[in-house]
DNA sequence: TCAAAATTTAATCATTTGATTAAAACGTTT
DNA sequence: AAACGTTTTAATCAAATGATTAAATTTTGA
C-alpha cells in the first residue's frame, strides 16, 4: 500500500505525539519523563528518539503547535470583516471557553512553559502583526476616536477579555478545593461567563 | 545545647530557606535540583538534607509560606471593617501590583505547582473561610441586595479582580517579546491599572 | 520471492540527581 | 584542656533518566 497515507492517524510518530502532547500538557517539560510518553503511547522507548531525536525536539514540536493553534482561534476572529468589536468579544469568550474546556492543561502549560522563554517560543509567533494588523485593531481605533471606548490602549482591551476568560481556569485548583467546587459546577459557571464576559467588557470600556 | 537567636537572618538554615525560594519560585519544583539550591545559598550539598530531611520537604515548607503571604494581604483588606467595598478593591489591586512587581515569579509558580495539587496545599488553606467570613462578603450581599452589584455571585467579583490584577503578569512574557515591552513599560502599564481595575470593576458589577 | 530498507525491541550506557555516610571542624560546657 | 554535642565537608551510593546500540522483525520494491 501507500506508505504515506497509511492511517497516519494510528502511525508510530503519530501516537507518540499525541501521547507526548498529553503528557506534556499534564505534567510541563521538566516533570515529564520520555517513558510516560512512551508508556502512555504504548511503543518502546527508542522509537521516541528513533523518531523525534530527543525529548527536548519533542518538545520543541508539541509547544509550537499549541501555541499556534491557541493563538490561530483568535486570529481568525480578530480578523473578520464582518462582525462589529462587540461581537468578537462575544466569539473571542465563547470560543476560548469552549476551547480551553476541552484542553483544560493548556493555559497553565503555555504560560509557565514560557516563563523562561526557554523555548525561545514567542519570537516564532507573529502575534503582533496578528493584533497590530487586524481588522479588530482599526475597529477599536475607531471606537476609541467615536468615544465608544475610554481607553486607548488596545492592549489593555484583550489583556482585560483573556484575563476574565482565561483566568478561571488557572484557578481552578483553587476554586476546588477551596470552594468546594465540582467539574460540573465549574462547568456551569464558565457557561455563564460566556454571556456575562461580552456585557462586563462593554461597560468598562465605557468607563471613566 | 543553645542556638536559639543567633543572627537568624545568616543562619544556614535561613540562606537554604531563601534559596530555595529563589529557585522554586524561579524555575518549579521539577526543574529545581538540590545543587542549585545548594549553590545560590553558599552551602554544602548534604545541609540542604541535614537541616530539611528531602527536596520535597524543603518545597513543601516554601510552598505554604509563599501561598499563605499571597492569601494574607487580602484576608486583611477583604476583613477591614473600616473600608467600603470600592476601596477594598482599590487596595487589593494596588497591593498585589505593588507585591507581584517585587516578586513576579510568585503568580505562575503558585498556580502551576497547585495543577495536580500534588503537595495537598489547598486543604491546608482555609481560604474559604476567609472569604464567606469577611466583612467583604457581607458588605457585597448587602449591595446585591440594594441593586448597587447586579451579579450576585461575589466569586464572579473576586476572580474578575484577581484575573484583571494578576493575569497581565502571568502573560508579561509574550507581551515582551510580541509587543516588545520592556520591564520599564510593563512597570508604567501596571501603575496605570491600579487606578483603571477599579473603576472598570465598578462598572462592570453595575452593568446588565 | 527475496534482498534491501525501515521499523521495532531488549539491553545497555553515561550522566544526573536526591540522598547518605564517615570523618573533620567547630563550639560549648565542665 | 578535655569531653561532648553540633555543624560542615568530601566522598560516595543507588536510583532515575535521556539516549544509544545491535540485533530482530516487518515492510517495501524489484
Amino acid at each position: 500500500m501507500k506508505k504515506e497515507i497509511k492511517t497516519l492517524d494510528t502511525s508510530t510518530e503519530e501516537k507518540i505525539k499525541e501521547a507526548a502532547r498529553t503528557v506534556f500538557h499534564k505534567k510541563g517539560f521538566a516533570a515529564t519523563r520520555t517513558r510516560d510518553i512512551a508508556e502512555e503511547a504504548g511503543i518502546n522507548l527508542a522509537l521516541l528518539n528513533y523518531y523525534f531525536r530527543s525529548k527536548e525536539k519533542l518538545f520543541n514540536i508539541i509547544i509550537l503547535e499549541t501555541v499556534t493553534g491557541f493563538v490561530q482561534n483568535m486570529s481568525m476572529v480578530l480578523n473578520d470583516g464582518r462582525t462589529t468589536i462587540e461581537k468578537k468579544v462575544e466569539q473571542i469568550a465563547s470560543n476560548y471557553i469552549d476551547f480551553i474546556t476541552k484542553e483544560p492543561n493548556i493555559p497553565i502549560f503555555m504560560l509557565s512553559e514560557m516563563r523562561n522563554n526557554a523555548s525561545g517560543l514567542a519570537e516564532k509567533l507573529p502575534i503582533k502583526q496578528i493584533v497590530l494588523n487586524s481588522i479588530f485593531f482599526k475597529q477599536h481605533q475607531e471606537a476609541v476616536a467615536k468615544g465608544k471606548i475610554t481607553e486607548p490602549d488596545p492592549l489593555h482591551f484583550l489583556m482585560n477579555l483573556l484575563g476574565l476568560t482565561v483566568f478561571p481556569f488557572l484557578a481552578k485548583p483553587l476554586l476546588q478545593t477551596v470552594n468546594g467546587m465540582n467539574d460540573a459546577e465549574f462547568s456551569k459557571m464558565m457557561q455563564e461567563r460566556k454571556k456575562l464576559i461580552p456585557v462586563w467588557i462593554k461597560a468598562m470600556m465605557k468607563a471613566k
